[in-house]
DNA sequence: CCTTGACCTTGCGGTTACGGGAAGGTTTAC
DNA sequence: GTAAACCTTCCCGTAACCGCAAGGTCAAGG
């Protein structure tokens, strides 16, 4: 199958397969007479494992590390909970991170009065070292 | 001031300053006859207008429209107030998102059972498209 | 046979918000 | 006198692609 084919089974898009092969994520794809990339099932699963490997949160240089595991066979499941378990706690930080964000923008947008007036407990707030609430 | 101690009290780097000049968030500094940039108090309260607003989520072009607001002495507090809300909302949907997305993975960690083995739910789930749980 | 449209190829530029580092001028302190 | 600690500009690199352009290929219809 060609690319396009490829890329809607897998959920990537074309260009992005294209780009995974170029950073050697995947092997280069074999080409037919025309030059065009074939691929088959087992490229097809590749592609899809790395779609969703990228939907759950991992970098491109991590999903580098789940294919490899993913293609050895004498591998050690451990090692791909670690990963994951890395990954769940970087999610949790960042999660915190934008969760206390959302708080302050709520802290602020309640205490400002919102109509035609100048006056804006939110300016207020940017503007001071005062509101120091992060 | 020199751009080094506006920095420190702005809590920018003098990296970020130049490229806010740059790209004219900020007007150009003053220059001094050594050709070094000055910055008074009131350049330094722009500055910590716009770190704080990066701080709490804002991105450069919406700083951007919270500093026109900040400056304009005609301004309307609804319009700082909705851009804080619809910045809230952006980040309510980023929360929910790498939520579901942490879900999944500590689903994933948890059937996993992480030992010397190579059987590994988590690659399973990632290789099939039947783990759909996103 | 020709053309049209839908594929495919490569390559280059743009995105966000800076950080790093080079090459060089200035100022300050010892 | 010189070394450290500033400052300047300029250019490259980041992550993970998307968009566009120029051009080759393929299948269908008139």
């Amino acid at each position: 199958m060609n690319i396009s084919e490829a890329a809607c089974r897998s959920g990537l898009s074309a260009k992005t397969i294209r780009y995974y092969e170029e950073i050697e994520i995947i092997a280069p794809a074999v080409r037919g007479q025309n030059g065009y990339r074939q691929y088959d099932a087992k490229a097809v699963e590749e592609l899809h494992f790395l779609a969703r490997a990228r939907d759950v949160g991992f970098d491109l240089h991590e999903c580098r590390q789940l294919l490899e595991l993913q293609r050895d066979r004498s591998r050690q499941s451990r090692h791909a909970q670690k990963l994951v378990l890395e990954k769940s706690q970087q999610l949790q930080t960042r999660v915190e991170k934008l969760v206390s964000m959302q708080q302050v923008l709520q802290d602020m947008a309640s205490r400002c009065r919102g109509d035609e007036g100048p006056d804006c407990a939110i300016l207020e707030d940017l503007a001071c070292s005062s509101g120091e609430r992060l």
